[in-house]
DNA sequence: TGAAAGTCAATATC
DNA sequence: GATATTGACTTTCA
């Protein structure tokens, strides 16, 4: 992509373009198998690996496949085995997320991070998607895998020092520009630098007045986003990307959910999705559902409408925000939503930080009648953290319901 | 054409 | 220093 071809020199299209290059003349391209078996045909890759998590990949024969027709042909993969098998073998071999991702799948660090944490279901995925999986598939099954990275590892560390050394004998230090990954990347001129716009940090009070608008519309209207960034002093820009942001991050949550639900062999049979094992209870962004028995089915199951959901907030934090009526956000509504950035004083909800509470009201749920200490946040971060994964099914259920009413009405629906 | 999917990369956290 | 998170952006898809 465009943005990213002017700092990140290992186009995802072709990973291992900065391994070959930087091992190629020095140790007779350790990788170069693996190479050729990931950028051209996968004629030679062996497929006896010591365990394969899931179906080996049929290995084309000399027909020069490219990896998306690889990933075409591929058969179903069991994407959090094979995830699962990646994270132990790097570990294992203290191999890291950005070689392995870089080399490996040309993916960034931080990519491969959430690749690893929340895997999506093979059948989730887009061919695009599921590219780094066959990657990991392939690299699974090559049993020279560890050791070329192994490799590649101690030839960066080699280069590291090199520069290291020489730009120290040159009298200046260039640790900045050496630090992570910018050495391999390619620097930057200090002009390009300065034109970069200052990441966006959004405060725990906004996050907080996004997700309780979140709790009511995930669908907002162009007029109710400006409403919001305004009352929120953002950009609108900054506010619509949260709520992407924010719909496909639960979706993808939900998967999990889903494949625990279904009691398959996903991340259930170890205890939970990677990301609900990973998750910060603190931090309601993961929204993961993990209140599987019943609320996935529940939301089926249960025939509830949006009645019945809106309704159900009567008795709880959200009432306020429930009262002041589903589906379009009045200016009130706004005012409540971000009524934490207003202070106390409000009459929404209880401490105005009523947010997840509407969980409460979960049809499925006990917790409606258990007194969850209505007091703002629970102040054990556990009920606090169940009360947002419930949050996060009816925000799937009032989704669906919309969408469902959108085909019978789509003028009372359509945002 | 708009939403979802996929990813980058800055920053936070461990 | 490695990994996790997340705002922003591009690409893909229905």
């Amino acid at each position: 992509t465009p943005k990213t071809s002017a700092s990140c020199s290992p186009a995802p299209e072709s990973p291992l373009s900065s391994a070959e290059e930087s091992v190629n003349g020095l140790a007779g391209d350790p990788l170069g198998s693996q190479s050729s078996s990931l950028n051209k045909p996968l004629s030679e890759d062996p497929s006896g690996g010591e365990s394969q998590p899931s179906t080996p990949l049929p290995l084309p024969g000399h027909s020069g496949l490219s990896i998306q027709e690889m990933v075409a042909m591929s058969p179903e993969l069991d994407t959090y085995a094979i995830t699962k098998k990646v994270k132990e073998v790097l570990t294992d071999n203290n191999l890291g997320q950005r070689l392995f991702g870089e080399t490996i799948l040309g993916l960034t660090q931080g990519s491969v991070s959430d690749l690893l944490a929340r895997p999506k279901p093979w059948h989730k995925l887009s061919l695009k998607g599921r590219e780094p999986f066959v990657r990991m598939q392939l690299w699974l099954q090559d049993p020279h895998s560890v050791e070329k990275l192994m490799d590649l590892k101690r030839l960066e560390k080699k280069a590291y020092m090199k520069r290291r050394l020489s730009s120290l004998s040159d009298g200046h230090s260039v640790d900045g520009a050496l630090a992570g990954t910018d050495y391999m990347q390619g620097s930057q001129s200090p002009g390009q630098q300065q034109l970069k716009k200052p990441r966006v940090v959004l405060g725990p009070e906004e996050k907080e007045a996004l997700k309780k608008a979140y709790q009511q519309k995930p669908y907002p209207s162009p007029k109710t986003i400006e409403e919001l960034a305004a009352q929120l002093n953002l950009k609108t820009s900054t506010v619509i990307n949260w709520f992407h942001n924010y719909r496909s991050r639960i979706r993808r949550e939900l998967f999990i959910e889903e494949i625990q639900a279904a009691g398959g062999a996903g991340p259930g049979s170890e205890g939970g999705s990677p990301s609900l094992r990973g998750s910060k209870s603190g931090e309601g962004d993961s929204c993961d559902g993990t209140e599987s028995e019943g609320t996935v089915e529940t939301r089926q199951g249960l025939g509830i409408g949006l009645e019945d959901h809106r309704g159900s907030c009567k008795d709880h934090d959200m009432e306020a925000e429930c009262e002041a009526g589903g589906s379009n956000n009045s200016p009130a509504q706004l005012d409540c939503i971000t009524s934490g950035l207003a202070g106390p004083g409000s009459s929404c909800g209880q401490g105005g930080l009523g947010l997840f509470s509407l969980t409460e009201a979960s049809p499925s749920s006990s917790a409606s009648s258990t007194n969850i200490p209505a007091s703002g946040p629970a102040r054990n971060p556990r009920d606090n953290n169940l009360r947002k994964k419930k949050a996060a099914n009816l925000n799937n259920i009032i989704h669906r319901l919309e969408k469902a009413a959108s085909k019978e009405d789509p003028s009372e629906w359509e945002f």
